[in-house]
DNA sequence: TAGTTTTAAGTTTTT
DNA sequence: CTTAAAACTA
């Protein structure tokens, strides 16, 4: 680098020497980060190392213009990018960690914890999703089926995406029903009732508490000096008010984003957020980052020339700054047992001569559900692997009932959770006595403001005030449940009066009785902090018992979910705002913590696209070019062009080597389906890539060349014995006594005993898991296969 | 009424 | 093929 002074606005003048740490960044890079003007739209392609001007510029701020960290605040869109963001700006500067990094979500809920009771929020909020959502508007639509109510939750969610109210003139473009606005209306009323919020609330809510708080809005402007904003094309309507109203006059704002990464318009996000920044802030510079670092030219061509297929874009040409590289890969394959097995050759092909980690491998799809197939094979064939996603684990029956009791613990008024979980298990309590409760509850009438502190909607004061005048089953039951809320409750009030940071707690709570006093409790184990609590109300409800006793195998999983919700818990102090940090945060990140220690570390990622944004990897295996799955169904106009950038983000993600896969044949809903190449596939500039195989109409017409490439040998493994192997054989010979057998379900077994019957060998095969298992060579299950013995 | 069996439906993508 | 919702039985 020249060390001549970078191009900085007239104001930066009177600037230090460029810090070493700066010298690494090309010339855009740096005077992004030195910019001080007022503010600031970064364009940045994907790979321009955009994350690294933002922690740089956090550090640099902090570090060199003596900026107090607190008055910094970052937002990102994921969890993942907080986090990421936080530890890169520390390893600058540790005092860069006093900056705020968080998500828009959770500056949302942050916010309304400290100023929610200017919009009538108490601080002991919970955070509603849409399944919660969803079961509060079945109160409201009393006969509509499960997926009328989802349809609804969720043109609710995003009115609230579009920062519209049920008064909103403009709210017909979501829904143009007439009932629409009605129901609105009114599950904001049972909300406020509540005193709960949605997801789309922790930004919408925000927003019209600084409107109508000048003097709050002040408080902020005062604090946040510098507001950065990653990922900025992903910012919804109601995220971009949000900004202008933590904007005041003095504040710096600068926003990094890329019009061709923005993949979330189904949820709200407008790239014109993108296009009219510098309109809705004035005096706006702007800086473009089209320098990539991260993949190679041959790559990048084969995602620009998709993406450059869209007509709403800004246009940009990212420049490689990595040379050449190889031509990325398609392979046309017969079905997605092949593409499966495809990428597992490759993935093992790859560990010869210098060996790649398996952590360089990255395996992306367009659904969720993808995933499975890549799982059970590479499970079979041992190639170690991580799911990145949302967790099904919080959606699971036992963990959604533990989580509803904790609710109705810190917020009486939650009537979702309370109806979710006083009869379960069953303590005789009807649907008749809860309506009562419900209504008794809340009889105040629908404009009577809530008193403040006295609960009105208090579903357990409520309850007791009509135990008297109810049926002898249903008293009982309701008295038991009052009393196990009781005692959590006394568990998290009384906790030791000196205020316990999360990781202070070096006094654990002192009775962990794990069994005493009730033999039929099984065992949950309580640790410290929060879990002590968690274990007493999941136990005392019955709810661990109600699990175990249902079913010998699933309920001992359901335990141990129970006992993993447990264990997370005991991060969080035990006490009521102890509580609510752990619902909160449950709530807005469902990524599970990377487990550390557990297993290898070094795995294949298997993702959804959307998933990838911000991640990188060496090698990327894009999965389903087809027709229908990617992009998916026939999308039309916007949603073809989301579905490109989805499309360029996908690639964009490899540096070194980009596989596309696209099967002939795939199986959907339990039948085979013929599968088109997916329309990007045309897209591409046929030299670009290196062809394998064909598609099953006739030759890829762009490519007939290389369309004459031998396609790839069949995958798959032997299912003979190996030869000259001792052993007791089955009649038909396919058997050995010894062998190793693999189960979808069960996992590795081997057998274990052979006998022959009227129907042929009947085989005996016992799992390392304990099961056993007894089948018909003749009748073998789909979902055993014979695998090669290690030897 | 609770728990079971039968039938229908369904798959984006995420905070 | 899996999962959720309606229907049915004890």
């Amino acid at each position: 680098m020249s060390g001549g002074a970078p191009p900085a606005s007239p104001a930066m003048s009177d600037q230090p020497p460029i810090p070493p740490y700066l010298e690494d960044l090309n010339p855009e890079q740096q005077a992004a980060v030195l910019h001080a003007g007022r503010s600031l739209l970064i364009l940045a392609g994907a790979g321009s190392g955009k994350t690294r001007v933002i922690t740089t510029k956090i550090a640099y701020l902090v570090r060199e213009r003596g900026m107090d960290p607190r008055s910094i605040l970052a937002v990102t869109f994921t969890n993942r990018a907080a986090r990421e963001m936080a530890d890169r700006a520390r390893l600058i500067d540790h005092r860069a960690e006093g900056a705020m990094l968080r998500t828009f979500h959770s500056f949302g809920a942050w916010f309304l914890r400290r100023n929610g009771s200017l919009g009538g929020l108490g601080s002991g909020f919970v955070i509603y999703d849409d399944d919660d959502s969803a079961a509060l508007l079945g109160t409201i639509m009393e006969n509509a089926s499960k997926a009328e109510l989802r349809v609804m939750a969720h043109n609710i969610a995003r009115a609230k995406d579009y920062f519209l109210t049920p008064e909103s003139p403009d709210l017909d473009l979501i829904d143009y029903q007439r009932e629409f606005r009605t129901i609105y209306r009114r599950y904001e009323e049972r909300l406020r009732q509540i005193g709960n919020v949605d997801f789309g609330d922790l930004i919408k809510k925000p927003v019209e508490i600084l409107r109508s708080t000048p003097e709050a809005a002040r408080r902020f402007h005062d604090r946040f000096r510098v507001i950065m904003v990653d990922e900025y094309q992903d910012a919804n309507i109601a995220q971009f008010e949000l900004l202008k109203e933590l904007c005041g006059s003095e504040t710096y704002v600068c926003v990094v984003g890329d019009d061709d990464q923005s993949i979330y318009r189904f949820r709200g996000a407008e790239v014109k957020n993108i296009l009219e920044f510098p309109d809705r802030f004035s005096g706006t510079d702007i800086i473009r980052l089209v320098r990539n670092y991260r993949s190679t030219a041959a790559i990048l061509r084969a995602a620009s020339s998709v993406v450059g297929h869209n007509r709403d874009r800004l246009g940009k040409e990212l420049q490689s700054e990595r040379g050449e590289g190889k031509r990325p890969v398609l392979a046309f394959l017969p079905n997605q047992d092949e593409e499966v097995s495809f990428c597992a050759e490759l993935i093992g092909a790859s560990r010869a001569s210098p060996p790649c980690p398996y952590s360089d491998w990255a395996i992306l799809y367009r659904t969720n559900a993808q995933s499975l197939g890549f799982e059970t094979e590479f499970l079979r064939r041992r190639i170690p692997y991580r799911v990145v996603g949302t967790l099904k684990f919080y959606e699971r029956e036992e963990i959604k009932d533990a989580l509803a009791l904790l609710s109705f613990l810190v917020n009486p008024r939650d009537e979702v959770a309370f109806r979710r979980v006083v009869n379960k298990p069953a303590r005789g309590v009807g649907p008749a006595t809860v309506d009562r409760i419900v209504a008794e509850a809340f009889t105040d009438g629908p404009d009577s403001p809530p008193p403040a502190g006295e609960a009105a909607g208090d579903l357990a004061a409520a309850a007791r005030r009509l135990l008297p005048g109810l049926s002898a089953k249903a008293r009982g039951g309701i008295a038991a449940f009052l009393a196990v809320m009781d005692q959590a409750r006394s568990l998290l009030e009384k906790q030791p009066p000196p205020p316990a940071p999360p990781d202070a707690a070096d006094h654990p709570p002192a009775d962990h009785r794990p069994t005493d006093k009730n033999p039929l409790k099984k065992g949950l184990r309580a640790g410290e902090g929060l879990s002590v609590c968690v274990v007493s109300l999941v136990e005392d409800a019955g709810l661990a018992e109600y699990h175990y006793s249902h079913d010998e195998v699933s309920g001992n999983q359901r335990i141990n979910n129970l006992q993993e919700l447990a264990n997370a818990a005991s991060l969080y102090p035990a006490s009521v705002p102890g509580l609510l940090e752990f619902l909160e945060h449950i709530e807005l990140d469902r990524s599970l913590e990377e487990e550390t220690g557990e297993g290898p570390q070094d795995r294949v990622t298997l993702i959804t696209y959307h998933n990838t944004k911000g991640l990188e990897f060496r090698r990327v295996i894009m999965t389903g070019l087809e027709q229908g799955v990617f992009p998916r169904e026939d999308k039309e106009w916007e949603d073809l062009e989301e579905e490109r950038r989805l499309f360029y983000v996908g690639a964009t993600r490899a540096m070194d080597e980009l596989y596309l896969t696209s099967c002939a044949v795939r199986r959907m809903y339990g039948r085979t389906k013929a599968m088109d190449p997916s329309l990007f596939l045309n897209e591409i500039d046929p030299s670009v890539l290196r062809v394998l195989g064909a598609p099953p109409y006739g030759p890829f017409p762009l490519n007939r060349a290389s369309a004459s490439v031998r396609p790839p040998r069949a995958y798959g493994y032997p299912l003979t014995p190996p030869a000259g192997k001792k052993g007791l054989f089955s009649s038909d010979g396919r058997w050995q006594v010894g062998c190793r057998i693999f189960h979808d379900d069960y996992g590795y077994g081997g057998v274990v005993a052979i006998e022959e019957s009227d129907e042929g060998p009947v085989i005996r095969a016992c799992f390392d898991t304990g099961k056993k298992l007894s089948f018909l060579s003749l009748h073998q299950s789909s979902r055993i296969t014979k695998i090669e013995d290690d030897l």
